[in-house]
RNA sequence: GGCGGGGUAGCAAAGUGGUAAUGCACUGGUCUGCAAAACCGGUAUGCGCGGGUUCAAUUCCCGCCCCCGCCUCCA
């Protein structure tokens, strides 16, 4: 069944067919590397791997673009801050953020263009827009995009004219220097001028030396990659505008293609009630809680465990929650038994949470189900058969969710102390001497140690 | 003020014109010397507030309140 997705742009859920006929295209804004992402960002970048993984499940290819934003004002004032060059201080952050990418258990995107390394592409993209006069030069050197020449304007974010604030004019109250010469306040910069404060960080180009503007960069690389149409483009819900808006227009304006057919965007994560911020103190890495003894899947888990339309309320309750879940669902795949293990994946029992999973891409609604039928099905009545196809239905979906299943408890060594007083609690036991047994319960307890009693046997593991 | 997303049990979160999935937590039972583990149950007379439509509304309509986001380079 094909996906149906949620459309910002015409607000209404549409069914998603590829325009090649072939392959889903599409493009997700990355990050900005001068930092670690936060799980907000992760928050984006989960629900558009949990977009992928439903698609490819399905049978449809994707072509999966999303960039790196490796100049900006903000890679550039901290590279210096760090005394690196802007290549070595957004290399490390890249780094990082692949590694929290991998831990997140995300798909690489097929394509990850950086800024830098398209700057070409950029500027011949503003020669197209000036040509067409969709674009004007002002005396620094700098190009801003004419907001006026492009009809469509704020058709996505549905900002009125005034708002927008389309006639206004910079001329009184302008207190950056960088924008004084623009033609409207609506107006964008699409190649900014170099500046002293740029240091080495400036490139060439028909208009001086300069940099792009941030908009630009997401519009050259997806026409460089995707074409002047393609499927799908995504982002946080904070880039509808100007973000996307902006990239609308350009794009429109240089290809006279339509751009992305759909809009995909994702709800902010909340902690606590409220939104995350640094002067709060509630913005959390994966780092900080990995080091709180949380893993990367629960974290996954908890990202993807709300709609991605509606906000999201993120706790350390429902961290622990997710562990829990987690575990639900590896007791369940452990008790089809090694039998039920197979290589075709399809959802057969569980189609139920497939097709909710398909619907605008209810994750909670599909995980809601998948515990439907887990509660139902008992595993040890199922003929081996059954059990196959529970395997494959269960598997199915975690992958279609990007859910790896918490490993089962490694073989730990048990310290021989620990193995003697287990067993000298399993002789008092035996002699029905309780106060004895407790003893050595609790001592084992305090050692971190947990004892699980079964009828004539008993077993020590790690709590 | 404009635009958008929300307000459902202790927490988190689906869903529906006919009487509330699911996970956690809590709790009863089986089992156990007692626990733990496992298994079987229970837990919202109610879905922000007030009206309206309807045989029937949490679900549709109107009004209102509250929370969150965006409103010119924040996922």
């Amino acid at each position: 069944m094909a996906l149906t997705l949620h459309d910002t742009l015409t607000r209404e859920p549409r069914a998603l067919t590829p325009l090649d006929g072939k392959t889903l295209r599409f493009y997700c804004c990355g990050p900005t590397v001068y930092g670690p992402a936060h799980i907000g960002n992760f928050r984006t970048f989960v629900a558009q791997d949990v977009f992928r993984r439903t698609l490819e499940m399905g049978g449809l290819p994707t072509l999966h673009v999303r960039n790196l934003t490796d100049v900006d004002d903000k890679t550039i004032r901290d590279s210096q801050k760090a005394g690196q060059t802007l290549a070595d201080f957004t290399r490390y952050w890249t780094e990082k953020f692949h590694a929290d990418c991998t831990a997140l258990n995300l798909l690489p995107p097929h394509v990850e263009p950086s800024a830098v390394t398209h700057i070409p592409h950029q500027v011949r993209m503003i020669e197209t827009l000036v040509q067409r006069g969709h674009a004007y030069t002002t005396g620094d050197g700098s190009v801003y995009f004419k907001v006026s020449s492009f009809g469509d304007y704020g058709r996505l974010s549905h900002l009125e004219d005034r708002e927008l604030r389309l006639g206004a004019t910079v001329a009184s109250n302008a207190t950056d220097s960088d924008e004084y010469s623009k033609d409207s306040l609506a107006d964008f910069a699409l190649w900014k001028a170099r500046k002293p404060e740029d240091g080495e960080n400036f490139w060439p180009s028909p208009w001086g030396e300069g940099r792009p503007g941030w908009h630009l960069e997401c519009s050259a690389m997806a026409l460089e990659y995707l074409g002047e149409d393609f499927d799908v483009h995504s982002g946080g819900v904070d880039l509808i505008f100007p973000h996307h808006e902006n990239e609308i227009a350009q794009s429109c304006c240089a290809t006279h293609g339509k751009f992305a057919h759909h809009w995909f965007h994702v709800t902010h994560l909340m902690v606590d009630g409220g939104k995350m911020s640094k002067s709060l103190g509630n913005l959390y890495t994966l780092e900080d809680l990995q080091k709180r003894g949380y893993s990367p899947a629960e974290v996954r888990y908890v990202l993807i465990s709300g709609y991605y339309s509606a906000p999201l309320n993120f706790t350390f309750h429902s961290l622990d929650a997710a562990r829990q879940a987690l575990q639900k669902l590896a007791k369940f795949a452990k008790a089809l038994g090694d039998a039920a293990k197979n290589d075709t994946l399809t959802p057969g029992p569980f189609q139920e949470a497939w097709d909710t999973l398909n619907n605008d891409l209810n994750v909670p609604g599909a995980l809601g189900a998948m515990f439907g039928t887990i509660n139902k099905t008992k595993p040890a009545t199922l003929t081996v058969d059954e059990a196959q196809q529970a395997w494959s239905g269960l598997h199915f979906m975690l992958k279609a969710l990007g859910l790896n299943l918490p490993a089962e408890a490694e073989e730990v060594e048990i310290p021989a102390e620990i193995i003697a007083l287990a067993e000298a609690r399993w002789q008092a036991k035996l002699a029905k001497d309780w106060p004895a047994a407790d003893v050595a319960r609790k001592e084992l307890d305090a050692a971190g140690w947990v004892i699980k009693d079964s009828k004539d046997s008993y077993q020590v593991v790690k709590k």
